[in-house]
DNA sequence: CAGCATCCTCTAGGATACTG
DNA sequence: CAGTATCCTAGAGGATGCTG
């Protein structure tokens, strides 16, 4: 068991899991490697089903653990976004890996996303 | 959104975490990718924590989804072993890097994972 | 040994309304 | 626009005991 910062991890793959692990995590820091730099209503508005709740709290956690950054780009109207650190951009070969296993796994079941990806907003 | 097996995805990496999602698929995944072939009761052992209930339902859901296949050895007394099926295999560049990853930052905070991996036993 | 069946807990996550 | 504050619930996950 490894200890680390009051908690314990069986591995590190546990580690890891400890940083982008939850329902949403993911899904954020791979639209932010996808789109690069994304205000808080075009993160939430391009990950359907997502509460205003888990996006803040998501985001002020990838915050705390350093993995995004948010930068104020005016106070009015109040107007931020945020981007991945380079600490997030460590992860890039994982989200370039999850999507296009999935978009493989879509064509072995007869869906061609980057073809019909226009109907898929 | 992308419709498949009456379920809705909202990208392709979310089509990928509903085969990896949740709290142990991961870990029960990189564990067999590591160690090959492994009974019942060996990856219970090695995922402390887990508990009986979760393990065997998180084998047949991967059972299902054709990640993990399982291969009766004898029935008294009753033996069996997983391992990763080929589909099961694809993922492997990802267990790598998820694994990669935690022992690159436990080396940034001080801990040397695979000198001590005696340690954390 | 390899696993169900039960019952239970708890928290991740959701709905809604409100604020600077 | 970019969030917070509350309140609430489903279901992921856990504990325990039993079976072929």
């Amino acid at each position: 068991m490894i200890q680390l910062n009051n908690k314990t991890y069986t591995c590190p793959v546990d580690v890891t899991l400890g940083f982008i692990g939850g329902k949403w995590k993911l899904l954020i820091l791979s639209h932010l490697h996808q789109f690069d730099r994304k205000s808080y209503s075009e993160i939430r508005d391009n990950l359907p089903g997502i509460s205003e709740k888990m996006l803040s709290q998501q985001l002020k956690e990838l915050e705390r653990d350093q993995l995004v950054e948010k930068k104020i780009l005016a106070l009015k109207p109040y107007r931020v976004e945020y981007f991945l650190s380079v600490q997030g951009k460590s992860l890039s070969p994982l989200y370039a890996f999850v999507s296009e296993w999935g978009i493989k796994y879509l064509k072995e079941q007869g869906i061609d996303y980057l073809k019909d990806q226009h109907l898929y907003k």
